[in-house]
DNA sequence: ACCGTGATGGAAAGCGCTTTCCCCCATCGC
DNA sequence: GCGATGGGGGAAAGCGCTTTCCATCACGGT
């Protein structure tokens, strides 16, 4: 049973009549070619055995290990979830594990991570999505990753380029301006947007770039309302807007999350959105397709996000940053018809 | 820059003018204890040489890793994301790494993944649901998973007790029939259950819970529509169902997404959902409890049981299985109104 | 004053692999 | 027929830690 300790390549070598090294050799390959039959012999005595290759002391001979660190604000968000998705696909193929560190948006603990996946001798290091404002907490990230990248380790980011690794750029601005013309050229005139905590950088540029499309084309500034970047949030912004008495026609909310929790506030203080009201949202979330009315929101390919920030962090490194660019697409559905 | 390989143990317990065994002591602890003097200088010198242990040799010379591994069958499914969520957040709790790995319903990569945690010596290890009713690809897993055990490591499941470890168990029978049975309460007679592929246990025993609750009640069995574990699978499942002219007044859907699709399907045919047709799903994901008409389904406690099933898998290791039954909760919504 | 005791520091033996050398021997060219 | 050549096996030196086993040393009891 759990008694006899797991068999080592020193087991399997004398049990196959080789040498450690000539075990090694036919068992993980190398440059060095074993004769057929010993390979044979070796690799029969290993399945005889039992052997599994120790991957802990195969990282320490080889200095390199195979697995990668992901590190996302909340696991169970739909968003990261499916950049996990694609991250976690293309890993499988390169033969790599990912280590899943669920930040919860704390700043210590995005630390903690960054720490133990240098320790783990992590192989590469993707962030998703923990940008924030706070420049004092960004600069220690930064310091971390710089001490990480110079110890032999690749980093990349998703978002914004704030950090000093390649980055998978998701264009907030610039969907959001574009869905802001898209509404303009709908007919809505007077806007409002639900925006998230002001630090959180996706939110603030999501808000920005809606903001300047809406002025650009109207002459005027829409309104904003903040509060927490989730359903909840989006729910208690858009009540509030509501009770405020809404001289708008329409609703950016700055993420899908947040839409919805609107549409359901809509909802709730009777206003019929699509009729009444127009509501919005970013990210087009695949569970969220469903909801009724069918939200307008600018579609991102996450799942495609995550393979790519993987390839780019996996890829050749080089010597200047490199930035990949993700635009989004405005899916126009039944939450913001035309206006007559 | 790249080029001073990193600091190690010795370089810290030469700085500090200590021995190796010291300075081991003082910066990763043990039973031994170390002048505080001394222990000073040797944190001094490793903050001044950016040590950063190396856990591989950790594991190495301890002979355990603070990794644990977590299958599950597709991360960007919320249900499993719930899931890792929970999992991730007790894992942080216990300072442990958790590796991610995303089956995508592939037994043969199933099997790799087992493998590879084998050799990455994880501590424990979690399945999350990748039942199937093939014996012999179960079969082949419990063998995997039995000489991890043996080999010291620690293994629990999420779902059915199929595999000789402890397991969080889902009444997804009990939830069903009750489910039905509140239908009936409900004032409904005719049911039909959209189901997922038969081979999956969690869809199987959904059904039967269901056909179960609904025989003893009416006498009579519902009728069964097949298609994918998916939205897309409850759309078609549930288009199927109305083209063929639905001698029913309420349709059990065996989870939240495929419900969601059935929804979709009769908004697409000019069903109305609550009023024409009861729909109903299980799970209560999160992110599709604002969906209209609000879903009757039943509530898992998803996060929970990521949280529970590591517990379980860290905790004391008994001698028998043990069983921790979670049971879901009936949450009755618009899609089920009652019935006059 | 002497010896048992407990507290600490250090030397060194691994932990399980990979890989560099080194060496042997069968081939090959001339 | 003989040295050069190279394919392929093995010994052994690490990789960076932890931990046992000693060795010291300062006390306290009698």
């Amino acid at each position: 049973m759990a008694g006899e300790r797991a068999a080592t390549l020193s087991d399997v070598a004398r049990e196959a009549g080789v040498s450690l090294a000539t075990a090694s050799r036919a068992l993980n390959g190398s440059d060095r070619v074993v004769r057929p039959e010993l390979q044979e012999r070796v690799l029969a005595a290993a399945s005889k055995l039992g052997y599994t290759a120790n991957a802990n002391a195969q990282a320490m001979a080889r200095g390199s290990t195979e697995t990668v660190g992901l590190l996302v604000k909340d696991i169970s968000d739909p968003y990261f979830s499916s950049i996990a998705g694609g991250l976690a696909d293309e890993a499988e193929k390169h033969g790599l594990l990912v280590m899943l560190c669920n930040t919860g948006g704390q700043p210590e603990r995005e630390k903690k991570f960054l720490a133990a996946l240098r320790r783990q001798r992590s192989r590469a290091i993707v962030l998703a999505g923990s940008d924030t404002a706070d420049v004092r907490h960004t600069g220690e990230v930064a310091g971390l990753l710089t001490s990480y990248l110079d110890g032999g380790g690749r980093a990349a980011a998703i978002s914004q380029p704030r950090l000093p690794v390649d980055t998978v750029v998701i264009d907030n601005h610039g969907g959001a301006k574009a869905l802001a013309e898209r509404l303009i050229s709908l007919g809505y005139r007077r806007a409002a947007v639900l925006t998230g905590p002001e630090d959180l950088l996706v939110s603030a540029e999501r808000q920005a770039g809606f903001a300047e499309g809406w002025l650009e084309a109207t002459g005027s500034e829409p309104a904003t309302v903040g509060d927490e970047f989730s359903r909840d949030g989006g729910h208690r912004a858009m009540s509030r807007l509501l009770e405020d008495g809404p001289d708008v026609d329409c609703v950016f909310a700055v993420n899908d999350l947040m839409a919805v929790g609107a549409l359901a506030a809509c909802r709730e203080a009777g206003v019929e959105v699509g009729r009444d009201l127009a509501v919005a949202g970013f990210d087009d979330i695949e569970t969220l397709r469903d909801v009724t009315p069918g939200l307008t929101t600018v579609r991102l390919p996450l799942a495609a996000i995550g393979r790519l920030a993987l390839e780019l962090v996996l890829g050749e490194p080089s010597a200047e940053l490199r930035n990949k660019p993700i635009h989004g697409e405005v899916v126009v559905r039944e939450s913001t018809p035309p206006r007559s």
